[in-house]
DNA sequence: CCTACCGATCGGTAGG
DNA sequence: CCTACCGATCGGTAGG
């Protein structure tokens, strides 16, 4: 096999036309999930709108679970490594920001994300110990970028980092639904970082995602 | 009619206990719709909580909708007006902030609304209108609760009321969601009154729900 | 308030 | 990857 533009070719042929249409499945169930929840989407709805009966999805994904796990999967491999690699304190939490700015262009990702987070607190549901893993490392992650940015002398006086964390993570999220249910008219990272600003003792850069 | 220990008896007889019937529905409503959302709750199971068939529900509330919409209007008429009349300026946010408190030991209500406006926040949802209308008077009055309190002189210079209005409906919903996720380990009214703090140049009261 | 039923839809499987 | 089917469950109605 070899490689050609990105598409796998020859021997592989057959394989790359099933990659390409797992990641079709993939988009079409996180639109879906996050319009109408997992328990609102059906597969058969998923499996139309890629042009499969509902056993032909369930011949890529063996469940409905399985394709639940692997969209979460899917997105975070895509977002959280990509912006939040190698870096520490301030930078980190600049960062969210950018994401957040990066995620009012991307209403379908913040549905579901919202929708799943709500469905998911129920402790029976199938996303359940994903989201609470998430947030546990999510929260982590929040502190230490605070602790540093503390050390870094960059903090006003008397904030502590583990309460910081949660704030700025509640804040991502209520301000996701509040995006939402206003019809998109909010300015999401605007808040946030004017937030994060009030808790500095030196000026955020610009807001573009320059590191 | 006449009431006896609150209780209306002889003519009246028949509606209390169907009045009684009525608000047992809505509370196994408001425990189902929390513990699963709006779609993964059934009329049967809520029917069979109640001692009723589901046709026996439906004698009561005419669809599932209709349901839906009196359980929310129900909790609103509990809570909100008993926590918040008459207030204004900081004594709003303080109510708030022992609202919060008090949902701490009601996870029922905090997984109701958690689930609900997550669930809600897709357009065709029977709930959508509600929780739009909702979180639009929700912010407006906290937004003029930080205008009076700057204008009585205890926020801290610099502070917009629009933005720090939307910044506290945004914790307050976000913090939910981690004490959910986190089984309750998670100080929700704390968090929450050292964010308001933070913002004030006057103590908070000590935190009960004293006015 | 009940039993009995309607048509629709669900996730998953059989068999090819 | 398909058609055809399984048993289960859904919200709502008929009729009493």
């Amino acid at each position: 096999m070899r490689k050609v533009g990105g598409v796998t070719v020859q021997a592989g042929r057959g394989y790359a036309k099933g990659r390409a249409k797992r990641r079709e499945i993939l988009g079409q169930a996180m639109a879906l999930f996050g319009e109408v929840g997992y328990r609102g989407a059906s597969l058969r709805e998923i499996a139309t709108r890629c042009g499969l009966s509902h056993p032909g999805l369930l011949h890529h994904f063996p469940t409905k679970q399985s394709l639940l796990l692997a969209v979460l999967e899917h997105r975070d491999e895509v977002d959280s490594a990509e912006l939040l690699s190698g870096r520490t304190g301030l930078a980190v939490l600049r960062g969210l920001v950018d994401l957040t700015a990066l995620n009012a262009t991307r209403p379908g990702i913040v549905e579901l994300f919202t929708v799943l987070s709500g469905e998911a607190t129920a402790a029976g549901h199938p996303a359940h110990a994903y989201f609470a893993q998430r947030y546990q490392t999510t929260v982590r992650t929040v502190e230490h970028a605070y602790e540093q940015a503390g050390a870094d002398g960059v903090l006003q006086p008397g904030i502590e980092a583990a309460a910081a964390a949660r704030q700025f993570v509640a804040l991502m999220d209520g301000l996701q639904i509040q995006w939402l249910l206003s019809h998109r008219r909010l300015d999401m990272a605007g808040i946030l970082r004017a937030h994060l600003q009030a808790q500095l003792t030196v000026p955020l850069a610009a807001g573009s995602s320059l590191g």
